[in-house]
RNA sequence: GGGCGAUUAGCUCAGCCGGUUUAGAGCGCCUGCCUUACAAGCAGGAGGUCGGCAGUUCGAAUCUGCCAUCGCCCA
């Protein structure tokens, strides 16, 4: 006989059986393999990144998916890896760097690369480690990173591809950048953030005549570069001044007052500055308007040569320099306190200047129409599907997209200028110029975005462009899991590459998993200090370990249990709705904790009872005879068909609730208990057997049905069970088997139909018993009256009741007298009397009875309100109609045997 | 300012293509049990009228509109 401990250990458990799948090769794909295939490709996380809680979402739902599919018979490839996160991962060198004292141009591009090299060998993908532990059933083997050599082939292609169909264009424009990273950024990278500032009111004199103009601002510094200022054609007050100058204060130079639409009426006092080199609106103004471009703040945030006596000055400094000095001038009208949204780098968090300068873009709008198409049409679909308005929205408005960064790590842009100023690109370094044959042609010094090579990771990571055998077995991929963050980012970008160089969508579905947050909705993030290191949820830490983490966090104070990472899986797949948030704390994960363990013993239970090392027969439908087992199959069925169900359309937290209460609710607390006098019962070896049968055929069923949601425990279980050894897989595992189908040929409603009144008969008992506070090793007696027909059926399951419900003696009948100083209750059309002489209390039964007395009567009354309206009966359905008159009858003939129970109780005081 | 989503028991969430739902689960709470699978357990119980208002309907937690609060995205 195998047994188990008796309180589970994940810690044990699923260390060994990581070792086991990855020592097996079971995750690794064939590309030749006959079966039909499924694929995902992880969202690289950066190579620089730890685990989150959000990763363990995201990739929970993965790996769930890809067991399932792979149980289905499908040859499943999850293909994991990293991107090079460009602008991080170079900022985390060069922070180590600054250590010692050196810059990145002290050292020079070729040797800083080596040390990020050297830091992403040493350290980089600790993340994809950590996912082993979460159980991730990735292909290992197939490892991507965005730097490897063929996938920066594929970057380089598809730029050379691009800049020859013109979609890829260098230009002179205001772009994003981050003072901090000294790069250009994406609109994308730039995210808006609300700050707490003000709205400064400046006067700027006019040139010829008395009077001047005041304009509102929230960024005074750019003032020194403004070369106009709008009005708005329509606005009566200032159409006089349309065509004359004002003199801009602190700079004393002459700038046009211009009318354009972009200036709001409505908005302060109608007037606004116009600074082209450092605002989006005004750069378009600008253009409308053929006005000077004057940039006064350099790639430092610092104010340049233009800004005169603010040279040399930080931004921020300058304009409260600024402030100052119109308000000696008495040019400061008023200041009003504002909530501004402003944008961020997101990688260090630095307010984002607006900056003129050369970059490369990608003209977006050839490339989105197709895309739009893909989802609109449904060949691609979002789910939740609000994701797609996003999309659309998104979609519709799209801008050119930025790809150049001045930074070294990341992919060389193949652009090359010779010394004769031929501008040419080529796939590989070029010995000459193809134009005129110079033999020194230098390459474009900056990188490209990092998206520029995500954005091909379905199709790149398969071996594209080569023409590859896993090209063609495992693409197009199947489903994509990803956070709604990244939407634009990645997703709407990969499937415009898709469709533009593969011709096909790279996916057919995505599914959106919601934020992390903390039970006060505080998104988790590192800084804010609420989010906890998944590990410690999986193996454990002490308070110790957290303190750092948590010093101001109470629910850390006292460690972290080792809750396993089935026990985290499980509970964050039952926390996600289809797309929605989870608010989220370490101590929700007990629910999976519990469970974990109630499976475990429920397991240890079987194999202590089905005593057989042979895996024995199964059972055959039609040869049971037990109700217990008749209805616990049928039940089975209809849970794998909800599951089933729940998983094609990615209502994950519902396949999780569904299993919970089947495993807890109906085998563990109802079918197991049932069990127990057929399993001890040694005269009937027959019904015993198949008992044990039943009880290790469901529990075999369930373990498979389970192991996507909790990979290692379900393992550790069906590995202790009896299997048949003839069948010579090569290896033995749970995941090579096959995913539960529903057979209809196990469903039995008359099963179904005689357990509910067994069980509704055993609660009532219960309950009485409960609220009478008989105690547990006391008997009782029981009484039941009822029809013929019911009353067999109970009678035949005397002995659960005794079991379950601690009867003594069970008399059934159509007569039966209700003994006096007996308990009363209703259960479907049963009345069930518990003599409890010297035990029950008048008041307190008479109190029981009343108060369901009148549960019944309000539901009575409804009822009637309801039958007696006119319109109800000749509008409601027909079937409406009578099931409400059904349900009206029931009530009153309970409310009848109430009545007269009460009546009775009087008599007996 | 535009778009999207949420608001159901103390907490985290189901239910929402309208009708056996005067609403379910887990955690927490109360009562009784260490019953040889499980005290990380068993049995019983208390607790919400479904954010507010108006409407549609024979009938609304469920559909519509407005309002409030919260969150996300875009400007």
């Amino acid at each position: 006989m195998i047994t188990l401990d008796k309180a589970y250990d994940p810690t044990q458990v699923e260390s060994k059986w990581s070792v086991y799948w990855i020592e097996h090769d079971l995750f690794h794909a064939r590309a030749d393999s006959p079966r039909p295939k499924y694929t995902i490709v992880i969202p690289p996380p950066n190579v620089t990144g730890m685990l989150t809680m959000g990763h363990i979402l995201n990739n929970t739902i993965q790996d769930l998916l890809i067991r399932w599919k792979r149980m289905e018979g499908y040859e499943t490839l999850w293909l994991p890896g990293t991107d090079h996160a460009g602008i991080a991962t170079q900022n985390k060198v060069e922070a180590a760097l600054k250590k010692e004292g050196l810059s990145r141009h002290d050292i020079g591009r070729e040797k800083l690369l080596e040390r990020i090299w050297e830091w992403k060998n040493q350290y980089g993908g600790i993340i994809l480690k950590q996912l082993r532990r979460l159980g991730a059933s990735c292909d290992w083997k197939r490892e991507r990173f965005t730097m490897d050599e063929g996938l920066s082939r594929a970057v380089t292609e598809v730029f050379v591809r691009l800049y020859k169909k013109k979609l890829i264009y260098r230009g002179r424009r205001l772009i994003n950048w981050c003072p901090r990273c000294h790069t250009a950024l994406s609109d994308e990278e730039a995210s808006s953030k609300d700050i707490q500032s003000k709205f400064w009111h400046i006067t700027y004199p006019l040139e010829s005549e008395e009077g001047e103009v005041v304009v509102s601002t929230t960024r005074p510094e750019t003032m020194l570069g403004d070369t106009a200022v709008a009005v708005h054609p329509d606005d009566k007050r200032y159409r006089s001044l349309i065509g004359k100058s004002v003199i801009l204060p602190l700079m004393d130079r002459r700038i046009p007052v211009v009318a354009d639409e972009h200036a709001n009426p409505e908005k302060g006092s109608g007037a606004v500055k116009i600074t082209p080199a450092h605002d989006f609106d005004d750069f378009e103004v600008g253009q409308r308007h053929k006005l000077d471009q004057i940039s006064v703040i350099d790639k430092t945030g610092r104010m340049n040569k233009n800004a005169g006596m603010y040279k040399g000055m930080d931004r921020f400094e300058a304009r409260m320099k600024i402030l100052e000095d119109l308000k000696a001038k008495g040019l400061l009208r008023e200041e009003e306190p504002r909530t501004i949204p402003i944008p961020h780098c997101y990688r260090c968090d630095t307010v984002v200047e607006p900056h003129l300068s050369d970059q490369w873009f990608v003209r977006m709008k050839p490339l989105a129409e197709p895309a739009v198409e893909a989802v609109r049409s449904g060949r691609i679909r979002f789910h939740p599907r609000h994701w797609e308005d996003t999309y659309f929205h998104w979609m519709d408005n799209i801008r050119d997209w930025c790809i150049s960064r001045q930074i070294w790590w990341g992919h060389r842009i193949p652009v090359y200028t010779c010394r004769n100023g031929h501008v040419f690109v080529n796939r590989e370094k070029p010995e000459v110029c193809p134009t005129c044959g110079d033999d020194l042609p230098t390459q474009d010094p900056d990188v490209l975005d990092t998206w520029f090579s995500s954005w091909l990771w379905p199709f790149s990571t398969l071996g594209w462009p080569e023409k590859t055998r896993d090209l063609k077995a495992f693409f197009p991929t199947d489903t994509l899991v990803t956070g709604p963050d990244i939407i634009f980012f990645w997703v709407a970008r990969m499937i415009m590459a898709s469709l533009e160089f593969m011709k096909e969508i790279p996916f057919t579905d995505v599914y959106f998993n919601g934020m992390i947050r903390d039970l006060s909705g505080r998104k988790m993030s590192k800084s804010l200090g609420n989010s906890p290191d998944p590990l410690w949820l999986i193996e454990g830490a002490d308070a110790k370990t957290i303190r750092e983490f948590s010093a101001d966090n109470p629910s850390y104070r006292d460690g972290i249990h080792a809750y396993g990472a089935d026990a985290v899986r499980l509970t964050m797949v039952y926390l996600t709705p289809l797309g929605g948030d989870i608010h989220f704390d370490h101590t929700l994960v007990e629910f999976g904790r519990k469970f974990c363990n109630k499976l475990w013993n429920a397991a240890r239970f079987v194999l202590m009872n089905t005593d057989e090392t042979a895996p024995g027969g199964t059972v055959q439908p039609g040869t049971l005879t037990g109700l217990p087992e008749r209805w616990i199959l049928s039940r089975l069925q209809r849970t794998i068909a909800d599951v089933r169900r729940y998983l094609e359309m990615f209502h994950f937290n519902d396949a999780t609730r569904t299993l919970y209460a089947f495993v807890w609710g109906e085998y563990c607390d109802w079918y197991l208990e049932l069990a127990k006098p057929c399993l001890y019962n040694r005269n009937d070896p027959e019904s015993q057997q198949m008992t044990r049968r039943t009880a290790r055929e469901v529990l075999e069923t369930l373990l498979r049905l389970l192991h996507p949601f909790i990979p290692f425990i379900t393992e550790e279980i069906w590995q202790s069970l009896p299997h048949d050894r003839n069948k010579s897989n090569a290896v033995k595992s749970i995941l090579l088997q096959p995913y539960p189908k529903p057979e209809p040929e196990w469903l039995d409603e008359t099963a179904e139909t005689e357990m509910d009144r067994v069980q509704a008969v055993i609660g009532a008992i219960r309950n009485i018993r409960g609220e009478m506070n008989v105690p547990q090793d006391t008997k009782a007696p029981v009484m039941i009256r009822g029809g013929r027909d019911q009353t067999a059926l109970i009678e035949a399951s005397a002995v659960y009741l005794e079991t379950l419900a601690q009867v003594s003696m069970l008399t059934v009948g159509e007569k039966l007298e209700k003994p006096a100083h007996s308990a009363t209750a209703l259960a479907q059309n049963l009345e069930i009397f518990l003599p409890l002489e010297g035990i029950i209390d008048i008041r307190r039964e008479r109190e029981r009875i009343e108060k369901e007395l009148q549960r019944m009567e309000g539901f009575l009354k409804n009822l009637e309100t309801k039958l007696q309206n006119p319109e109800f009966n000749k509008k409601a359905p027909e079937d409406v109609v009578s099931r409400e008159k059904k349900k009206h009858d029931d009530f009153q003939e309970k409310i009848n045997k109430l009545r007269h129970t009460l009546s009775l109780l009087d008599e007996a005081s």
